[in-house]
DNA sequence: CTGAAAGCC
DNA sequence: GGCTTTCAG
């Protein structure tokens, strides 16, 4: 999870999150695409369970060569060959309820490529078994598996934000960022150009942000007429 | 939201 | 160089 400019977490929380040894080279790509849009699922788990335990890590796994063997290859990059992963996993562990006894589960691998917005969240989930093999880990060791631990993905949706959705949301938070009523309209213009109706949150957005800026103009105005 | 690139002192 | 503003998926 990225707890960037959330003011919910603590500096000291937010400082633990940029260390080097918690950072991974990811391709661009993924991060801003498949990657957010998997990190926003997450953050949404936090309305329907108490409970969210994430651990995510990276994976050099095996792949088939040119000659048809299968090797462990990476890339490394910078002048420290700092190694470039293959994959990156997360593992969620959620419980609705502190009382509850059961808990729902779900492992990922992901590719740290570019991934479509055709591609949903389901398709990279494996047994959790299988990840725990291919990265030497056990995950919450602590949980006995044989106590019935749900399919996260039966329990809850694993439903990714479809583009649609997704660019209405980066307009809202560009709307809300808007500097002045020609950026406010540029962000409504390239919607319409992209298709996308803007839905009733949007609008608010955009008329609020309208107010505020048409209220700060005049005023500016004013202050620049005293002299 | 995820970022990089450009601008500024 | 580090910080702020601007731009892009």
């Amino acid at each position: 999870m990225a707890p960037a400019g959330d003011s919910k977490y603590s500096t000291e929380a937010m400082a633990e999150t940029f260390y080097l040894s918690n950072i991974v080279p990811q391709n661009y790509e993924n991060n801003a695409g498949f990657w957010n849009r998997f990190e926003m699922y997450c953050r949404d788990l936090t309305e329907r369970f108490d409970d969210v335990w994430i651990v995510t890590g990276p994976l050099t796994l095996p792949l088939q060569q040119e000659n048809g063997k299968k090797s462990v290859t990476y890339q490394v990059i910078g002048k420290d060959d700092v190694a470039v992963p293959t994959h990156l996993y997360k593992v969620i562990l959620a419980r609705k309820k502190p009382s509850d006894k059961t808990l729902a589960e779900g492992a990922f691998i992901v590719p740290n490529a570019p991934i479509s917005f055709q591609h949903q969240l389901p398709e990279y989930q494996v047994p959790l078994e299988t990840l725990e093999k291919l990265s030497g880990l056990v995950f919450f060791p602590q949980v006995d598996k044989s106590k019935g631990v749900k399919n996260i993905c039966e329990v809850d949706t694993c439903k990714l934000i479809e583009l649609e959705e997704f660019k209405l949301y980066i307009a809202g938070r560009r709307m809300k960022n808007a500097r002045d009523l020609q950026k406010v309209e540029k962000i409504m213009l390239e919607l319409s150009e992209a298709d996308i109706k803007p839905d009733k949150y949007l609008l608010e957005l955009y008329e609020q942000r309208k107010k505020e800026l048409e209220s700060s103009e005049t005023k500016t105005a004013r202050d620049e007429r005293r002299g």
